[in-house]
DNA sequence: GCAAGGTC
């Protein structure tokens, strides 16, 4: 090399341009001239490049340096037929400043942002260059922050030119292929094209056919499609179609509390709760039998809360919105205002780590003056507190910006809002608890045991200094040891009600697009915002969005219109990577397609139509199940075969005793404990098939949509399973003892009825009693002897004797309750708050409990 | 008046 070569250095935005120039000329003779746009000026300076003297030109585009836009004749929008607009550039000042620039330099250096649109702006420079002088040296800068660390070079090795500034800078050799400059390209192309012709059309269409209530001329109202605002809709209207198709489903649970000279603890069932009424009942009862509690474990531990990553746009908008509702719309907006004034490093980033280039005791040491964070500031520097820790990663890099920092003191500006004020202080408080060591909690943990139930209380104690807008909760609770006996304060059996998860909010929505990559960092509060100015969703005070009518009510007319055009797929839904499975069995219903076994999105399994949405046919399986996996074993007694069997394991904590936790199961209707469980645990899913089509529950939970209210044992329809007629006789016949020839009582097992065998039970309070049990195992039917003598019948406790459970509920609750001479200062209350008697809770009878009251199955 | 992606 010899002589001064020109180079035209090429940036992104201005901000970039101006940095990097006064990084590499340490602002010695920096010259700055206007270009043809007002916003990208020229830096010049001159540079040596390993002795090669340089005459360096930095500037920089806006973005796009082409925009993508119709010809004259198609802009107006009844100028053509939208279908035209599939058959159809520019910031001309910018361009017209590269070619001018390009004509007289040699090299050209892009340093644009180390994305994929940066690579697509990156090949429009260089086809605006190239056009005008097609003997430029091009390379591109690859850097990760543009932070003055004091010393900057420009290298280059052999024949292979390379970039190396070193100032928290770093330059790569090459740029990408062209594959993924034209790949960015034809997605402009597709989304211009696709998006005007079908929103002119449908606006077009629909607009001037129907009153549509919005908040705006029906003459302006523009129906809008785009591939992301669609996308993030969605998520709405799936949300809320959720919360719509939502069945409560009631629940009961045992709580427990105590009290010391130290305060209250209270105890929740470790079983968390049961959907059967009968089966809570009779746990509840057998623990008001025998109140005393045992403590059972004690367990002390430090706990910690970590901080969080360093903030990274979504998380900077997802916070603002939980913490402030500020919709991220106008954090972004604010943000861009602090970014622009030089308080806070550039908003739109996908990184939470930094690099370790970044001298992050910098950044502390100018917030130590603040009047509120300066102190922590000023410990987190001082080695002996030990506070300070070098911040965690959260493992993205989009390598073009770090975390979002403060890059400037301020203890609030004259001019700012109240909003840039909160705002700063987040981004600050958030940098001041990444380098932060984690909040530090005790926990402790009591279990207990009555009458065989465990139950479990904790209490924590801990800090956060800095980031207030976090906390941790925990009470304090009494100190206990184990073996320690007491009688609790209270003992209640408590009813509550399945919900619906909430709407969306702006967080989960931001979460829904992040996770299914819908938009950037850059634009996602955009797609957001357009959905509400377009009507399509309205968003309440608490942030939670609903969809408008406008929002496509109504899938199935969309999907039947498609349908008269095109044939229907097998594929699965845009998204859902649950979709995929193991067959189990064909489909029933359809008989096209196979049953897979999966998991739907909170995590639960079903057994669902590989033809979904065409084919809705699906067995919800019950929620307690943790593992699940098809064997190659196949059903000996369900047709049509091959039904395969699976190997569920449950969580023993969720299924009631005496059954096992691994059990290999077949959902073809043959398998009675896998019924039971669906019974007593409830299904994984909570939907019901209101406002999904004509989806209802029939045999083994299952739903299809060619059956209606079927009930789970005689599928036959009119009754739910807990009314079925079956059931009353089937309790009635199972339950009820018989003498033996011989004239001792004799009494079958109400599951399956083989004949009971007399058995001693050898428990504390027991002991010595006599009570008849099944000699299988998997029944875990029992009475107790004088229960029958007294003409009493049997109980299973995890029986599926709905009939009972139902006429239990309705007849007696809050009636049940004896045996308080063990805990003469504990209070038993029912699940409505009222003090319980001595009665049967089914008959009312005060001879007896409910389990053994003759009365439970009719 | 239309998309999504940059940016100011």
């Amino acid at each position: 090399m010899s002589g001064t070569i020109k180079v035209l250095n090429v940036a992104e935005k201005p901000s970039v341009a101006k940095s990097v120039s006064g990084i590499l000329s340490r602002n010695q003779a920096l010259r700055v001239r206007d270009g043809r746009s007002r916003y990208n000026r020229i830096f010049e300076f001159n540079y040596s490049i390993r002795g090669q003297p340089c005459h360096m030109l930095f500037t920089s585009v806006t973005g796009h340096l082409m925009e993508l836009e119709f010809e004259d004749r198609f802009r107006k929008w009844h100028s053509c037929d939208p279908l035209d607009l599939y058959h159809a550039p520019d910031k001309l000042d910018i361009k017209r400043t590269l070619e001018e620039e390009a004509r007289r330099c040699q090299w050209l250096v892009l340093w644009l942002d180390c994305d994929r649109e940066g690579e697509n702006i990156a090949f429009e420079v260089i086809n605006v260059c190239r056009a005008v002088n097609r003997h430029l040296t091009i390379r591109r800068a690859r850097f990760s922050a543009l932070i003055d660390r004091g010393s900057a070079e420009l290298c280059c090795s052999g024949t292979s030119f390379f970039l190396k500034v070193l100032c928290s800078t770093y330059v790569s050799d090459s740029y990408s292929d062209m594959c993924m400059g034209d790949m960015i390209l034809l997605t402009h192309e597709i989304d211009l094209r696709i998006g005007a012709s079908f929103t002119r059309f449908q606006t077009m269409l629909l607009r001037d056919k129907f009153v549509i209530d919005s908040a705006t001329d029906d003459r302006n109202l523009v129906l809008s499609y785009g591939p992301c605002q669609f996308a993030t809709l969605g998520f709405v209207v799936e949300r809320y179609w959720e919360v719509q198709s939502h069945e409560p489903e009631e629940f009961w649970t045992i709580n427990c509390s105590h009290r010391s000279d130290e305060g209250v603890a209270t105890f929740n069932w470790m079983r968390g709760h049961l959907f059967d009424y009968t089966c809570a009942v009779i746990v509840y009862e057998m623990c008001v039998q025998e109140p005393t509690a045992t403590v059972t474990k004690v367990q002390h531990k430090e706990k910690l809360k970590y901080p969080p990553y360093p903030l990274n746009t979504i998380e900077l908008e997802k916070r603002a919105s939980r913490y402030f509702r500020m919709s991220s719309e106008h954090t972004m907006k604010v943000a861009e205002e602090l970014y622009q004034a030089g308080f806070i490093s550039y908003p739109r980033t996908e990184t939470d780590c930094f690099s370790s280039r970044t001298d992050l005791h910098a950044i502390v040491q100018e917030q130590q003056g603040h009047p509120d964070w300066g102190s922590y500031a000023q410990r987190l520097l001082d080695p002996e507190t030990g506070l300070w820790r070098n911040p965690g990663s959260g493992g993205h890099d989009d390598k073009a910006h770090p975390p979002i920092h403060p890059t400037k003191f301020s203890t609030g500006e004259h001019g700012w809002s109240q909003d840039h004020r909160t705002l700063y202080e987040l981004v600050v408080r958030h940098f001041l608890a990444c380098v932060s060591q984690p909040a530090v909690g005790a926990e402790t943990t009591v279990e207990i045991d009555i009458a065989g139930e465990l139950f479990s209380a904790s209490g924590r104690r801990n800090y956060l200094d800095v980031y207030r807008y976090e906390s941790w909760g925990g009470s304090m609770i009494p100190t206990y040891t184990v073996g320690q006996q007491f009688a609790p304060a209270s003992l209640t059996l408590d009813t509550g009600v399945t919900r619906p998860p909430p709407l969306l909010s702006e967080a989960d929505l931001l979460s829904c697009m992040d996770k299914a990559g819908i938009g950037t960092d850059a634009t996602m509060h955009d797609h957001i915002k357009k959905l509400l100015d377009r009507f399509y969703a309205t968003k309440d005070s608490n942030t939670r969005f609903s969809p408008t009518n406008l929002a496509r009510l109504n899938k199935v007319k969309l999907l039947e219109a498609m349908a008269v055009f095109f044939e229907r797929s097998n594929r699965a839904v845009g998204g859902d990577n649950y979709a995929a499975g193991e067959v189990v069995r064909q489909c029933d219903l359809c008989q096209e397609s196979s049953m897979v076994l999966k998991k739907n999105r909170d995590g639960n399994f079903m057994v669902g139509c590989s033809g979904f949405p065409q084919c809705r046919n699906a067995i919800w399986l019950p929620g307690s199940i943790l593992e699940a996996a098809v064997t190659s074993n196949i059903c000996s007694s369900c047709n049509p075969g091959p039904v395969y069997l699976i190997q569920f394991k449950f969580r023993q904590i969720e299924i009631p005793p005496g059954f096992n936790a691994n059990h290999l199961g077949c959902i073809g209707g043959c398998d009675d404990t896998l019924r039971q469980l669906i019974e007593i645990c409830g299904t994984g899913s909570r939907m019901s098939a209101r406002g999904r089509g004509p989806t209802t529950t029939s045999s083994n939970g299952q739903r299809s949509s060619n059956r209606h209210n079927g009930c789970v044992h005689c599928q036959q329809t009119g009754h739910s399973s807990n009314d079925c007629p079956s059931q009353f006789s089937r309790s009635r016949n199972s339950q009820s003892h018989t003498h033996s020839e011989n004239g001792d009582p004799s009494v079958s097992c109400s599951t399956c009825g083989m004949p009971c065998v007399l058995r001693t039970a050898n428990t504390a309070n027991n002991r010595g009693r006599k009570f008849y049990s099944c000699p299988s195992q998997e029944c875990n039917f029992f009475i107790w002897e004088d229960g029958v003598s007294n003409g009493n019948g049997g109980r299973s406790i995890p029986s599926t004797n709905c009939s009972a459970s139902n006429s239990g509920r309705r007849g007696g609750r809050g009636q049940s309750g004896r045996n308080r001479s063990h805990a003469a200062d504990t209070t038993f209350v029912s699940a409505t708050g009222d003090p319980v008697s001595n009665r049967c809770y089914v008959c009312g009878d005060p001879s007896h409990f409910a389990n053994v009251c003759p009365n439970r199955g009719m």
